[in-house]
DNA sequence: TCCATAGTGTTCACAATTGACCACTTTAAT
DNA sequence: ATTAAAGTGGTCAATTGTGAACACTATGGA
């Protein structure tokens, strides 16, 4: 998978005062939701900065199969590949729900860096949340099973603050998306949460807005054995 | 895994120049190989930058199992987390070969990213190489199976920038250690072994300094399918 | 040199995972 | 409101992976 938790305490400031200081080479796009920000193999020449919403990055593979990369949310950067020589998009960037980004050239966001202390700082600690965000995903697949790995997405995703509060996961999250988020197949998923369904861990709220609930503590139970 | 691909292009320059500039904070420090640098639960202050040898990064589970994170170069810095405010680290950190370390203070790391511009810059590039490398990483686990990520990581132990050219692999690099880079099991990977070395896709050098050449050319046939 | 230790090759029973398929239920669009 | 498309729950055979065991081979120290 690999779920990317909601954002953290890591920046505590608000990077838009930074980059208003970028004047040419910016513009803020609006997304509707579904739609493609980018596609694997489109030309990379800029960075995207998320002002609202939630994007899903993901890669397919060669023989076709799909895999969720990351879920990012309001504030978080993507595409950054671009600044780092890559010319191409190594994979997708869908909105999944309605989003503001802004779009910043490759050029106009390298001068921004140079040019702002704070902003650079603030790119370097954003970097390192990220870093250590894609190693703790490694390791979780690394060490867990399908079952602890979709557990842990459903933690993730749900923003599970409060303890023992019931939280309603992000609206209508696919089987499909699950299961491309946590590695396996949706069969397997299929399985796993209606395991956890009848052990009381999850709860399908009504069809209509919410989607599912999640105890998170009871949910935590099969996180740790 | 996951391995670390060796040092790329990403970083033209020494960033040693800058090091330099770094004048409280900072010390060289010999370890000499299998000796810890850090390990996973100590107190986290510092970060390292390599100035020669080979490091280990890897985690240990709650159950006890071991995984290795990525293989560290000259050129690479870890213990980054320490800068992003963890305060212990999550890992652990390995000579593998004799090496010599540079340790910097957090502290001192935070200035000296604040001062030196270039030195910013640069360690922007570095941890931008990284998350593409990590993000590899996933997207190697979540879709390849044991023994394609084996042979991934053999290739990326292999130099692999001559094609076709039969590469030796860095020194006596161990089933167990080869196991938890790709996270399986040793037996599994002793038997790919034997399989790759019956199809002639790499070749047990004699046993003195070298260890395994590999062809590359014919080893990433099993990558693609 | 001789032995303890680390590393290897292999096997085996068992658990987990895949991929494919089918019937059924929502959801969204016309 | 009706249909097409998307999403779900479930089964099942075949594949892949696990964990533990055992004999055997290097290696590096006393």
């Amino acid at each position: 998978m690999s779920p990317t938790k909601p954002t953290k305490k890591i920046r505590e400031f608000d990077p838009s005062t930074f980059l208003a200081t970028i004047g040419v080479g910016r513009q803020t796009v609006a997304v509707s939701k579904k739609q493609s920000v980018f596609s694997q193999g489109d030309a990379a020449d800029s960075v995207f900065y998320i002002k609202e919403g939630k994007v899903r990055l993901s890669v397919v593979s060669k023989t076709g199969r799909e895999a969720t990369i990351g879920i990012l949310n309001e504030k978080d950067f993507f595409g950054e590949g671009a600044l780092a020589g890559q010319t191409l998009r190594m994979g997708s960037a869908d909105a999944m729900t309605d989003c503001e980004l802004l779009r910043i050239d490759r050029s106009a966001m390298m001068s921004a860096l140079h040019r702002e202390h704070s902003f650079s700082d603030m790119f370097v600690a954003y970097l390192l949340g990220r870093n250590i965000r894609y190693e703790e995903d490694l390791v979780d697949q690394l060490f867990n099973s399908s079952e602890k790995r979709l557990a842990r997405v459903l933690l993730l995703l749900a923003h599970f603050g409060k303890e023992g509060v019931p939280e309603t996961v992000v609206p209508k999250i696919s089987q499909e998306t699950l299961a491309e988020m946590v590695g396996t197949t949706r069969s397997r998923v299929s399985f796993f949460m209606n395991r956890f369904r009848k052990l009381g861990f999850i709860h399908y709220a009504g069809g209509e807005a919410g989607g599912l609930q999640v105890h998170s503590s009871l949910l935590n139970v099969v996180l740790h054995d």
